[in-house]
Formats: C-alpha cells, sequence, structure tokens
DNA sequence: AACTATTTATAAGA
DNA sequence: TTCTTATAAATAGTT
C-alpha cells in the first residue's frame, strides 16, 4: 500500500515559505482564541491572549477586555524580589526618573538660595540692627522644605 | 444499546461543583500553554497569555516573557482617542499625579519665599544702603526657578 | 494520575 | 480564498 499523505499535525512541520507559515498562524491563532473563549464561558475564568504574527503585526484576544485583565494581573503580581522588573516598574522607574531629576536640582538650589538668603539677611541686620522681628520666617520655612523633601523621598521610595 | 456515557466534548456542559470545574480549568489552561508554545515554535511568533481561575488566581505563560510581550503590545498601541485609557497611561496618571501634587506645593512655596527675602532685602538695604552687590542673585535664581517649573510643566505634559 | 469514547483541531489537497 | 478530509490531539467522564 502506497504511502498516505500526512495530514492532521505533525510535530516537525517545517516552514516552507512566509505565505504557508502565515496561514498556519492565523488558523493557529484562531483555535487559540476559541479556546480562551471556552475557559471563560465554560469555567467562568477571565482570560487575556496577545500574540504577535511572525511579521509583527499584533492580536489579541480578552474577556471582559484587555486592560482589564492586564490591570488585575499586574495588581496581583507585586514587584518580584528575583532582578526581574514588571511592566509597571519599568514605566515608573524610567519616566519618573526624569521628574525626580529636575526635583533633586530643584531642592538643591532653592536650599542654598536659602542659605545665601539667611547670610545676607544676618548681615544687613548686623549693619542696621533692625530687622530682627522678620528672624524666624526663613528658618521655619527651610525646615518645612526639608520635610517636605522628606515626605517627597519617601514617596519616590514607594514608586521607584 | 443503552446510551453511553457521554465523552470528548460538549458545548453544554454545566458547572456540578467547584472542584471538577476546576479539574476541567486546568485541563484547558495547560493545552491553552501548549497550543501557544506550539504557535511560538512553529510559526516564530511572540505569546502572552493571562488567565485567571474561578476562584480568581492568576496564572500566565508567555514567550520570551510576560513583560516583553506586554510592553510590546502597549507600544503598538498608542494612548487611543476614545476616551479609553490604557493600562500604563492610568498607572502614570494616578502615581504621577500624587508627585505633581507635591511639586506644585513646593514650587508654590519657594516662590512665595523668595518674594517675601527679596522684599526683606529691600527693606533691610534702604535702611543700611549698602548691600547692593548681592542684588542680581535672587533675581536671577528666582528665574532660573521660573524656567524650571516651565520645563517641569513641559515634562508632566508629555507624561500625563 | 491514567484510561478511553468521542469530539475537535490540523495540514494538505481540491 | 474556502471547503474537504485523513489523521492527530484534546476533552470529559471514568477508574
Amino acid at each position: 500500500m502506497a504511502r498516505r499523505h500526512r495530514r492532521g499535525r505533525h510535530d516537525k512541520r517545517q516552514i516552507e515559505n512566509v505565505e504557508d507559515n502565515f496561514i498556519t498562524f492565523s488558523k493557529r491563532r484562531s483555535s487559540i482564541y476559541k479556546k480562551a473563549s471556552e475557559l471563560v464561558t465554560l469555567c467562568g475564568s477571565e482570560v487575556g491572549v496577545v500574540i504577535f504574527s511572525p511579521a509583527g503585526k499584533p492580536y489579541s484576544f480578552a474577556h471582559p477586555s484587555i486592560d482589564s485583565v492586564a490591570n488585575r494581573f499586574l495588581n496581583q503580581n507585586p514587584p518580584q524580589n528575583d532582578g526581574v522588573e514588571t511592566l509597571v516598574e519599568s514605566y515608573r522607574r524610567i519616566k519618573i526618573g526624569e521628574l525626580n531629576q529636575q526635583y533633586d536640582e530643584l531642592v538643591d538650589q532653592v536650599e542654598a538660595d536659602k542659605k545665601r538668603a539667611k547670610e545676607l539677611k544676618q548681615k544687613t541686620e548686623a549693619r542696621s540692627g533692625e530687622g530682627s522681628w522678620e528672624a524666624p520666617i526663613e528658618e521655619l520655612n527651610l525646615e518645612e522644605l526639608k520635610q517636605m523633601k522628606a515626605r517627597m523621598e519617601e514617596l519616590r521610595q514607594n514608586l521607584v
């Protein structure tokens, strides 16, 4: 009996050309969507699937929505201890890092200005012998500024 | 012939109890992972799957990694115009909003302090008639501060 | 976990 | 493309 044509699924299918590969990809992508959908209706679970074609085009299937599933997953997976950054951590680090750098420069400059203003004030007071009624203001504000910086750094610890 | 037991897959399987449902869920979840894995090796695509069990426990499968797939998907799906926030947008808005609020308070306070310091300096100078060599410093720094604030607001526009 | 009757998915051909 | 089909794989219920 002559050898039959091979049909059904074969483990060692080789990628012959781009067109056939995309046909296979499309069929299998649809099947995965179907399986995911069945899991939702059959078991009452939530599912999100993201697939990139060999050419790099994105496809997705999700229930109840891709954002819902992604947010739920990310929120239930807090920062890991194994050195691997999560998606959210990466965005926080990169984007908030810029903001923090600007903030550090601002605080440094402001504190230097406060110090110089205080020295200047002491100098002019020593010469005039007046104006001591203004004395506590800048010290107090400088202290508040330091506290605010501490609070900001605490916030940053929680963010980055 | 007596009616046979129903095997194979049936469209209208009913959830009888939690244990059986979880067994079905586990089997099907494994199958979806297998299908996803086959899609990767067979077609050379990238896949990310997130699944919540009926009880709410999260599971995931991804190649090359869940972060890689998620980032790639989110980056290729820029902010939509239909009023729906993406995952990344939501995180930026919520977390950076806190930082911005602190920053606004800081800038307001600093500028108020600058103004008061300037007034105090003018007052003491008017009385002593000296110290004018220090005059340009605070105005310059105040201007730099304003520019820094402007840059910060520009940065924020890009973030939020 | 493993088994099995049945259904579904798959690859290639038409 | 879409349909067909021989075969492989997945499924639900059982043991």
